[in-house]
Formats: C-alpha cells, structure tokens, sequence
DNA sequence: ACCGAAACATAGCTATGGCTATAATTACTG
DNA sequence: CAGTAATTATAGCCATAGCTATGTTTCGGT
C-alpha cells in the first residue's frame, strides 16, 4: 500500500541521524581517551587504551587503524598512540560536551554515578542545540542558586 | 606498564553498558514502530516498517528475524509482523520513555524538533534512574522552577 | 648481552546491520 | 481467471566491532 506519509521522511531522517551519531561515538570515545591518557600518563599505550574502554587488545588497535585512517590519530608500532590536530580539537569537544552533561544530568537531580554512565552513551546523541539548552540552563541554574 | 587504577574497570563497565544499549537500541526501535503501525493502519508490513526505519526493504526483514530470534516478535510470511505479549510490553515500556525524554527536553529549552530528534538516540540510555529524574523535573518544574 | 616477560601486531573467526539484485508469493485489475 | 504490479523473501556482498590464538618486537633485569 506503501502509506507515504509526508512525515515518514522526516522520521526516517531521525533514524539515520541517531545510527550516524553511532558511526562517530566509538572514534569520539577513543580519541577523547587517548588524550585523557596523554595528560595523565604522558603517552596513550594500546594496552591503556584496551583496558579503560573494555575491549580486548587487538579490539583497540583495530580501533586506532580506524582512528588513523580518518586522519584523527596517529601511531608508531610498539610506542603508542598520538592524536593529529584534528583529533586533539575533537578530544576538547567531546570532553567538554561529556562534563556538560554529566553535570546537567546531575543538576536535574541524577546521582553523580549514574550520571556518569548514562552520559556516556547520552552525550554523542546531543546536539549543538541541546547542549547549548543544557548549557543555559545549568547557567540559569548557578544563578538561582545563588539567590537567596 | 598495566596501569590499572582502581577506576579503570568502573570506567570500561561504563563503557560496555553503552554498547549493552546499543545492541537493544534497534530491538527497541522496530519493536516501538510495529505497535505505532498497528495502531494507525490496523498491521505492520514489511514495506512501510523498511519506509519509517529509513532503510532498505531486506534491512527491515533481517531485523523482524533477531526480533523473532529473541522471541518480541512474529511474523507470517508475506502477512505482516506481530508483537508477541513481551514485545508489546517493550513497545509500550520504550514509548512511554520515548515521549518523557522528548517532553524533558523541551521543558528544558530544546525546540520540539530538535528534541525529536535527539531523543531517538538519547533515549536508548537513559536508564531508570535518570527516567525517572525527569518525571520529576515534568512533575516538579511548574511549581518549583522557574523562580526568577 | 642475553633471555624472559610484557606490549603490540596479525590472522582469522563471529555477529550485526547496511546494501543491491533477484526470486517467490500475493493482490489487483481488466 | 490470467497477467501484471506490488510485496516479501533470499542470496550474497561490504564494513564494523568484538573475540581468541599466535607471532613479533621491545624492554628490563641479571
């Protein structure tokens, strides 16, 4: 019968975003971990990398093949991992967003823990737009609380 | 050098947790569009449930086969896809949820677009304790919120 | 300077979720 | 009621992300 609603598109649309949002969550969460443990540790090992994201080694290199192929990271066998520019900015984005959210789910009332998980799944499906409402209001929110 | 903080293993279960949801994010989303179709045209072919997902025809088709593999689903040949009485429970469960964090996000400043939008991939992480924050917030923000 | 252990890479398997092309079945229409 | 159109299923391809097992390379201690 093929019902062809006009909104049917527009729905559809949605769904290719969110599986989109998917494709880039894992190359964000590496690329933000390998700067984590860069400031932390001075370098970004594969064994590092492997057991803070869960995954069993050779997972994480495959990863970073991925990462190096979108021109997000480099590496050199045997040293470690390094991020290029490209994938340095996209870290601070990613990092940046990550503590928004947290902190806006906390902020509406979500125990720090599991706002903290929950966020890691949440955060690669926020847009600009929505980060920057939880950005106002966790703004708006510093400013009540100061309010006596 | 197995830097193995005592933080790292909470972390790579945040981690796994997210893929966990993304493994059941797609059950969720067929399971919730079979009952939207029947409800609105009485069954759900193939055809349009391929249409509203955003994919190919065969895409949908492989999909109704893990739905009926994890026993959500049913399905005649050339008939059209029935919930079973779990899948029902879980159209119903991820609907529900679905319409929260839409209406979260807009109570928070997020234009209603935009909240559609971004919930089809937040939804599938927010995990019962976060759900029910934003009960909360709906519940509460009338009378508490918006102080100025 | 070596040898063993640790770190990393490679090979090769599984499952999922996309796709196109094509076969099979059902439904409609004249 | 026959033939065509629409729908669904199947076959077979690709990429991703996970795994174990095993081969290489580097590092550290004696």
């Amino acid at each position: 019968m093929s019902n062809t609603r006009p909104s049917d598109k527009k729905q559809a649309d949605h769904f290719a975003r969110a599986r989109e949002a998917q494709s880039v969550a894992l190359l964000e969460d590496y690329v933000e971990m390998i700067g984590d443990l860069h400031e932390e540790l001075g370098e970004a090992r594969v064994a590092d990398l492997a057991q803070r994201m869960g995954v069993a080694q050779p997972t994480a290199t495959k990863a970073i093949a991925r990462l190096k192929r979108e021109g997000l990271a480099t590496s050199r066998r045997y040293r470690g991992v390094f991020l290029t520019e490209t994938g340095a900015a996209l870290a601070m984005r990613v990092r940046a967003r990550h503590r928004t959210v947290v902190a806006f789910l906390v902020a509406v009332g979500v125990p720090e823990d599991v706002a903290e998980m929950d966020a890691e799944g949440i955060e690669h499906h926020v847009s600009r737009h929505t980060l920057t409402a939880f950005e106002d209001y966790l703004a708006n929110r510093l400013a009540a609380d100061h309010r006596p």
